[in-house]
DNA sequence: ATGACATGCAACAGGCTTGTATCACTTAAT
DNA sequence: ATTAAGTGATACAAGCCTGTTGCATGTCAT
């Protein structure tokens, strides 16, 4: 059999490279083209397509694969902000700017292209938690209106970050400090665009 | 030859029905599943295969075809909203609840699936003017922070009216009235979700 | 009613992808 | 050094989608 995907013992070092390269390689080349083939992710990861079909059988169980571990590094990165026990905006800025460099390095993983796997969509959930309880412990302290919908706040601040992604295309990399625009980001949802009379 | 996409003259009362049931299908179809076959679409349509490809050369030229459409409507829904003469917070919130509508009958064509034609995004740009337009009336009148860069309000707009198409489509009907959510992005957008001290 | 236009049906060629199978050869592990 | 694991190259079957063609039949326009 050529398909092995669960890989009942360890990897060898040598194919444990591979499967770097092409998770890799994948995000890389379905960022820009979301229908790309196999061979050509293949190719990309400087490996034959046999390879890949032997590390993952489906093209579907590349990309949960992908996703699973974008997923991770997402988490990764809130729980970098320290929501628990930091000062909760400063957690929120932090938290806010790293996730914006996760989200450009798998900017095909985390986008909307993909149907989130079990393990992956498990992993969203329990971020979107982290997020709503960083969101009440803001609140609690009165940085959020007290009748504010907290699922409408992170719908809202998800957008944001969503949006700030898309311009970061195309902008010159003065622009692209993740501190400046995660402080764009959180400002905008704090306070919107309206005129400033308190603040 | 079996592909006359450029119709020289008129069509027959007959060849228009099906462009338009062809149209509506593929927005149905595709909304669904972005990657559908011409065969699925043709189905929808109550057509054959072959008279897709009689009245759209490529996939290519159908999903244009689509665009072009869409993104009149959108401009229509705008142009409702009266942004030259209606006070301008009026007008956005008239065309904000009259884009939610257009979004949502016409959610593929419009999506971020479909790279959008010259002529759609001719279409797509001038809204865009329009939008920072009625957005500089609005911030002459205070309504809008003075130094507040346009560009950047623009797309949290657009940013806010994604986030609300997302929800909607499994949200119950009672909270999917447009004018209720036009109001929350108006005032999301202005306001933030901040703590109300003036306002 | 008659001619032009439009559709359905069937069929075909071509292309591209996927998944699988050998087998010889290279590389890591002990 | 020997063994097991991994890889490249090549090949094949199967499936699906696209684009086009021909013809018979149905429908609109005048």
């Amino acid at each position: 059999m050529t398909h092995t995907p669960p890989p009942g013992r360890p990897l060898r070092a040598d194919a444990e490279r591979s499967v770097r390269a092409i998770l890799a390689a994948a995000e890389r080349v379905l960022a820009e083209t979301p229908g790309a083939s196999m061979e050509q992710i293949a190719e990309a990861a400087g490996v034959t397509r046999t390879t890949v079909h032997r590390r993952f059988a489906n093209r579907q169980a590349l990309v949960d694969a992908l996703a699973t571990e974008a997923a991770a590094k997402l988490a990764e990165a809130i729980e970098d902000g320290r929501p628990e026990t930091a000062p909760p905006l400063v957690a929120l800025h932090r938290a806010t700017a790293n996730v914006l460099r996760v989200k450009a390095a798998w900017s095909f993983a985390l986008g909307p292209a993909v149907a989130q796997s079990e393990q992956a969509a498990r992993t969203h959930d329990a971020i979107a938690h982290r997020c709503v309880d960083l969101l009440a412990r803001i609140r609690e302290q009165g940085g959020i209106a007290a009748d504010a919908d907290l699922e409408w706040v992170r719908r809202v601040y998800y957008a944001l970050i969503g949006e700030v992604m898309h311009s970061t295309d195309d902008a010159p990399p003065a622009d692209a400090d993740p501190d400046v625009l995660a402080a764009r980001i959180v400002d905008t949802l704090l306070y919107g665009v309206g005129p400033r009379g308190t603040r």
